[in-house]
DNA sequence: GCGACAG
DNA sequence: ATCTTGTCGC
């Protein structure tokens, strides 16, 4: 996979707010069945030891058998400082390398950040569906912006994530009595079916499959060796 | 001006 | 993101 709009990333950090108010025009929320989305693919990122670059991890995940199908990791120069609302700068660099890798292409994407739920509406899960023109949503470990009740305690139970009087995503628990994941659209699909695949694909961790796997393969990023075996 | 602040 | 032990609970 190849991203569609191409930009530079060597930006100030005026240059990349300015660049994100740009392609905020461009993210789709649009309607999108969940009954044919078959292979989730699963995107997170980690720096090496040294900071001296990034790594991303992509895998695919097949909804019915519920089974790793195809998996790659890969890196990029790290340039961009970390800046809250600029992540993407400093990650989606390593993101379009792995991309490149992938031969199976997903019917939508779960990015390991948020998408929406962001200051500019563009997290690093709309500017990565945007680049490549796929389905993606974010699905963020912690808040990064707006406001939100607790939800229930109970797996399955859900909570509106509000910002200036708009639902920009739902703060999701994924386990029961465990942290909840927010989640928020990305590009080309909706929240109603980014919610339920979220739910749907998760069930034994508190991040859904795709992204749990993306995080466990990330980890190994200097051993990529030993890795096949503890991960199937 | 004072906090908040993905990974 | 990462530095870090034992411990509580399903």
């Amino acid at each position: 996979m190849q991203p569609l709009i191409e930009h530079k990333w060597d930006l100030s950090i005026p240059e990349a707010i300015n660049l994100q108010k740009e392609l905020a025009l461009k993210v789709q929320v649009s309607p999108l069945d969940i009954n044919s989305l078959r292979y989730i693919g699963g995107i997170d990122c980690a720096p090496s030891t040294d900071m001296s670059k990034y790594f991303a991890a992509a895998v695919i995940w097949d909804i019915h058998t519920r089974e790793l199908v195809e998996y790659h990791i890969a890196d990029a120069p790290l340039t961009f400082p970390y800046v809250p609302g600029l992540l993407s700068f400093r990650e989606i660099p390593a993101v379009i390398e792995v991309m490149k890798k992938i031969n199976k292409k997903p019917d939508i994407f779960i990015v390991d950040g948020h998408g929406i739920a962001h200051p500019r509406g563009i997290g690093i899960a709309a500017h990565i569906g945007v680049i490549f023109d796929v389905p993606t949503f974010g699905c963020g470990k912690s808040l990064l912006y707006g406001n939100y009740q607790d939800p229930a305690h109970e797996r399955g139970s859900t909570s509106p994530l509000m910002a200036k009087g708009k639902v920009i995503g739902n703060v999701i628990r994924t386990r029961s009595n465990v942290r909840p994941v927010f989640v928020s659209v990305g590009h080309k699909v909706d929240l109603k079916t980014a919610t339920e695949l979220t739910i749907s694909c998760s069930g034994r961790f508190r991040l859904p499959e795709p992204t749990h796997l993306a995080d466990k393969l990330v980890a190994q990023k200097e051993n990529k060796s030993v890795i096949i075996n503890k991960l199937l």
